[in-house]
DNA sequence: CCCTTGACTATCT
DNA sequence: GAGATAGCCAAGG
């Protein structure tokens, strides 16, 4: 028996699995990389659904914003995860190299 | 089959 | 920047 919603699972795992140290990928990127694009929500319920060590403190929304509360600690215990793999959180945004656009502005920070 | 919910996204105000 | 709205897809009641 081949459940469709295992391949989808297994594959958002995969995708998200291979997202490296102080990188970050959001939703819809990981949906989109795995071959299922608009399937950002399902990407939530396949990483809650995975019992594995999957790196889902790597997995950030669209506008580099954790998707939890801002006072659940969940959120706490992701920017923890973040920060201590080299990732800063900046008014509460995700704040990665990667992003090299105004490196600048990320020193001097864009908040204060 | 209809309705609600969700670790989402994009656009508009 | 923050709130509201619409679009999106799948799972569960």
């Amino acid at each position: 028996m081949v459940d469709a919603k295992n391949i989808f699972d297994k594959a958002i795992w995969q995708t998200v699995g291979k997202i490296a140290c102080g990188r970050v990928m959001s939703y819809g990127e990981v949906a989109r990389a795995s071959g299922y694009p608009r399937h950002a929500r399902m990407v939530s319920k396949a990483m809650s659904r995975s019992a594995d060590p999957l790196p889902w403190h790597r997995v950030v929304r669209a506008d580099r914003t954790l998707a939890f509360d801002i006072a659940g600690e969940l959120y706490k215990k992701q920017q923890t995860l973040l920060e201590k793999e080299g990732v800063q959180i900046i008014s509460g945004k995700v704040v990665v190299a990667d992003i090299d656009k105004d490196l600048d502005e990320l020193l001097w920070g864009p908040d204060e």
